[in-house]
DNA sequence: TTATGTGCAAAGCGTTTGCGACCCT
DNA sequence: AGGGTCGCAAACGCTTTGCACATAA
């Protein structure tokens, strides 16, 4: 649970370029979601050296590797950007705020169990499962955004 | 519930053409979920004159119409072909076949009822979500596939 | 009649890949 | 030493769009 990327990335026998471990400490450090453009931009503030293919090459090892879950939310239309997280937490869903785009993760187990009994109900095993809520924060007595 | 695409076009006032009231009947025979490219051989069986531009044109128009509802299925990475249904129908998920791509409707009021009590537990009001299970059949006893 | 829709081909966008140079082990 | 990786730019797959012609209302 404390691993790092790079821990996990020699765990798994991947060799370890400035490139890759430029990438690893961004994404260790992202607390959001990044697409690929950001971790690019990010990365290249580091070592202006790394292209975005390598970006592109990365995440996708890193993905293939399971150490970064993907993304792609919605509800945009078209060919949405995909995002990516550290695979190495504890399993949650995401709620987006439509109104500004911003991610939040929740955990509930309740909703896990529902989903295993439902996809048993049908005659299948769940293998996994892709959970989004859309919503637009309550109306709060204070001003605050 | 038993208005036809074309009745629904009608009521927004949307123009009708040759080609559109093809590709609703295609959109209204469809028994499965079906991708551009399966909507404009469909339509193109009956009419081959239609382009898929225009099939493109077409169901995009009927989803910001909201007649139509548009699915972009994984776990496929990049850029996931989308595929589309009739919106008019009682709301329902969907779980996916991994073993063969088969997609499964169902309906299921407690997750709803959870998925608005998760959203205003995190202080959002629920607008919309997305629930897609990913799942193998479970074993059975006789040799069927 | 005239605003809209269509077919065609080209462009757009995120992502992938062929290639020769380079680097980790 | 030598296979993996990189940067670059071209290619890809799905989708959108500019243009000239056709058509619904």
């Amino acid at each position: 649970m404390t691993e790092t990327i790079i821990d996990r990335c020699e765990a798994r026998g991947l060799r370890l370029t400035d490139q890759r471990r430029t990438i690893a400490r961004v994404l260790e450090d992202a607390a959001d979601h990044p697409d690929v453009e950001q971790l690019h931009a990010r990365a290249a503030a580091i070592d202006p050296r790394i292209s975005i293919a390598t970006v592109y090459r990365t995440v996708k090892l890193l993905e293939e590797s399971g150490i970064l879950d993907r993304h792609e939310f919605g509800p945009a239309p078209g060919p949405a950007r995909a995002r990516y997280e550290d695979a190495d937490r504890e399993h949650h869903d995401h709620l987006i705020d439509i109104t500004n785009g911003e991610v939040i993760e929740f955990v509930d187990d309740d909703i896990e169990a529902l989903q295993k009994r439902i996809a048993a109900r049908l005659g299948y095993r769940l293998k996994g499962h892709r959970l989004e809520l859309y919503g637009v924060p309550l109306a709060r007595r204070d001003g605050r955004t």
